[in-house]
DNA sequence: AGCACGCCGACT
DNA sequence: GTCGGCGTGCTC
């Protein structure tokens, strides 16, 4: 027999299939083996088994072993493995990897296993043996005593009672035997398990039927507090009564404990969570007590989708319009088209929860691809915290220059004064944006990176947020020597400062990413405030999402419409999002909540939908600007990176590149509605130079995308990376 | 990706 | 004379 095999090596040159003979290794489809390979072992995955090789015999060898005796890869992630190659032109090795851990790629985890040491004597030889020992070894006389008295002990524990030699001494003559028993090593331990089965709303109730009924994915839009998590739930216990599995997607690791927590309190240890914070003991365990059957839930970050689970009977992604759902670095896939694959595949139900869903999405939703249920009401009844204005501008006319107007700082006096909390939000960390010299014009910028640098106080640093490189900071300005400085863009760290001034008895705590750099950093910020050993908590987008804190009732957004004037045919929605669900932190026990956006456009159109929280207003008008100007849902954008740390090479290759996407794009005139190569608005990222063909077609040319990534296959080089980003979320 | 083979420069 | 530079080619 011959086993077709994918040597786990990323090259396109190697990303072919190889036959190896069988001989008489117990090798199955999705089996990990290691096979001779140049000179070389490496590890390979068996995609497939036939009788026969086109290749002679003198040229095959033969499979060296095994990895594991269950084959870690199901026929469906084989399958699915494959789609996304073909689909995203991934090498084969590179999206099996992707349903592996890494730790378990390098062969460096084991199962971890317990030792119960018993007694292997009858009653009659047990006392010949006791009889029979030595007048010194009264020690092993203690501890087939013990072992009579206990049944079993761990070995650890024997060893320590008595000694680690005596216990192995017993074993060794074969009065005593080891019994091997699989340890599972269980991630946040920690965690309270809160257990809340509660009475489902008539909403709610529909929710799930709409679910159960549709053949669809099923879109949930809920507004926050409309109690999606308990339709979650409910969905999940049915696939486990019926004898299925689930999966389970959170936006962000930060979010993990919070979901686990509440999973766990429903389903015990049938649920397994997947994220890369977890150690690799606990991955590889969670792994395969997915594998093996034992858990039958898997919960994570969008890696999750890639779950070792069988027979699935829904796969839920929550809050699906946040980009953590896109992979941004290679390889590049798209989560909620892998989890309709895995729906399809084991026919099972694909629900997509948000209180602000994607464009994309809604519109699936209003063509009927896309069941839709809707939640109006919230579970405590509660209406929707106001949302006040303040206009910017007339602060400044007013005189006032600093980040809070005197809205947000008369509200949040009084809610320090009645003692509740106060959430400040800002998506711009650090202490300044930039700095600039006011003699000579001078702006520090990273040396790396084409980006000017932000000040940060605590540190006393530079830092460049795109490649994270630090420098000290400078005394006087590089260029002239003037000590003039110009701090300007607020940001996290100077709203800090700014707010104990203002208010000097108050507590404040920062979150943004240099707040939660060590692994528990986010949940330890988030128990501090949610124990309200702080008043006012100050923080970028991870602040927005998900947390509930009973005690907070003012919520600020300093720089409103900051995010509507990047350029990206996002903005609004990003926009829209952000206020509804940073509002959505107010106010969500049983205390009224406010918010005060603070804006210079405070006409715009998206900003008052997200005011009257109207996301259908705003979807309506979104669409048909979308629709008019081109864009996704109504386009597809394509987005060919060059990069290199050579500029002229990274230059020829882009001629290369425009050269031949020019031939498709002459080729397919009328589907193309832009099309042409510029440097990349961020033109240098850790000493790599960019350039980009940049298109915009017609949806449903899948032949034109296919050429496109083949195009960056072609020229994708050590030298010079070239790869292909479909609908990018970031244009920088 | 790795590792071997292979063909030209500066060293004990 | 040899040690070693990294260019090219192959891996079932």
């Amino acid at each position: 027999m011959i086993a077709e095999v994918i040597v786990d090596i990323a090259t396109s040159e190697l990303d072919r299939i190889f036959d190896y003979t069988i001989n008489s290794v117990p090798v199955k489809i999705g089996s990990r083996v290691i096979v001779p390979f140049g000179n070389r072992k490496i590890l390979g995955f068996v995609i497939n088994i036939k009788e026969e090789s086109t290749l002679p015999n003198s040229k095959l060898k033969p499979i060296i072993r095994l990895v594991e005796d269950i084959p870690a890869l199901t026929k469906e992630c084989l399958d699915l493995a494959n789609y996304i190659s073909t689909k995203y032109h991934i090498s084969k090795s590179l999206t099996l990897r992707l349903f592996l851990t890494a730790e378990m790629r390098k062969g460096k985890v084991r199962e971890k296993f317990h030792n119960f040491i018993s007694l292997n004597l009858d009653e009659i030889a047990f006392n010949e043996v006791v009889y029979s020992l030595k007048k010194n070894a009264e020690k092993q006389k203690e501890v087939l005593n013990y072992l009579k008295a206990n049944g079993e002990a761990l070995q650890s524990e024997l060893g320590e009672k008595f000694s680690p030699s005596t216990v192995s001494t017993l074993i060794k003559k074969g009065y005593a035997t080891v019994k091997k028993v699989r340890l599972n090593r269980t991630p946040y331990k920690g965690v309270l398990e809160t257990k809340n089965k509660v009475e489902l709303t008539s909403e709610q109730k529909n929710a799930i039927e709409i679910v159960k009924n549709s053949s669809k994915p099923t879109l949930i839009h809920g507004v926050t507090g409309s109690g999606k998590t308990e339709i979650y739930l409910s969905l999940i216990e049915e696939c486990i009564n019926d004898g299925k599995t689930a999966i389970m997607l959170v936006p962000e690791i930060a979010l993990t404990p919070q979901m686990f927590s509440r999973l766990r309190g429903r389903f015990g240890n049938l649920c397994a969570i997947l994220h890369s914070g977890l150690s690799a003991g606990e991955k590889f365990d969670e792994w395969w007590r997915l594998r093996s059957g034992e858990a039958k839930v898997a919960i994570g970050a969008r890696s999750a989708i890639f779950a070792p689970l069988e027979n699935i009977g829904v796969i839920i992604i929550d809050e699906e319009h946040e980009q953590s759902y896109e992979s941004e670095t290679s390889p590049r896939y798209v989560t909620s088209e892998l989890a309709l694959f895995r729906a399809k595949y084991n026919n099972a139900k694909l629900v997509l929860g948000s209180a602000t869903p994607k464009i994309e999405s809604y519109l699936s939703a209003v063509n009927g691809e896309f069941s839709l249920a809707t939640l109006t009401g919230r579970v405590n009844k509660k209406p929707m915290p106001e949302i006040i204005i303040a206009d910017m501008r007339n602060e400044i006319k007013s005189g006032n220059v600093t980040a809070f107007s005197k809205a947000l700082k008369y509200e949040l006096e009084e809610t320090l004064n009645s003692g509740n909390q106060a959430i400040i939000f800002l998506n711009r960390r650090g202490y300044s944006q930039k700095i600039i010299c006011r003699e000579c014009g001078y702006v520090a910028k990273c040396a790396y990176c084409d980006v000017s640098l932000t000040y940060h106080r605590y540190e006393d640093t530079l830092k460049c947020h795109y490649c994270g490189a630090t420098y000290k900071m400078p005394s006087g300005c590089p260029d002239c020597g003037s000590v003039n400085i110009n701090y300007s863009g607020t940001g996290t760290q100077k709203v800090v400062e700014d707010l104990n001034k203002l208010f000097p008895n108050a507590k404040i705590l920062r979150m943004d990413n240099d707040t939660t750099q060590n692994k528990e950093g986010h949940y330890k910020i988030l128990k501090e405030f949610g124990d309200k050993k702080a008043d006012i908590l100050v923080g970028t987008q991870m602040i927005a999402k998900g947390h509930d804190f009973p005690k907070v009732t003012l919520v600020g957004i300093l720089d409103g419409d900051m995010s509507l004037y990047f350029s990206d045919y996002r903005a609004s929605e990003r926009t829209f999002q952000l206020i509804t669900q940073v509002a959505g932190r107010s106010g969500r026990a049983d205390k009224k909540g406010k918010v005060v956006l603070q804006t210079f456009s405070p006409k715009n159109t998206v900003l008052n939908h997200a005011i009257e929280y109207d996301y259908n207003g705003f979807f309506n008008k979104e669409c048909s600007l979308r629709k008019a100007s081109h864009f996704p849902p109504f386009a597809l954008i394509l987005r060919l990176m060059v990069e290199s740390d050579n500029d002229e090479k990274a230059l020829e290759t882009l001629k290369n590149v425009f050269y031949k996407c020019k031939e498709i794009r002459d080729e397919n005139a009328s589907e193309f509605i832009y099309f042409n190569k510029m440097k990349s608005p961020v033109k240098r990222i850790n000493n790599k130079y960019r350039y980009q063909v940049l298109a915009r077609i017609k949806t449903g040319n899948d032949e034109i995308v296919d050429s496109f990534y083949r195009v960056a296959t072609e020229f994708d080089g050590a030298k010079v990376r070239c790869y292909l980003e479909v609908n990018p979320n970031s244009l920088s």
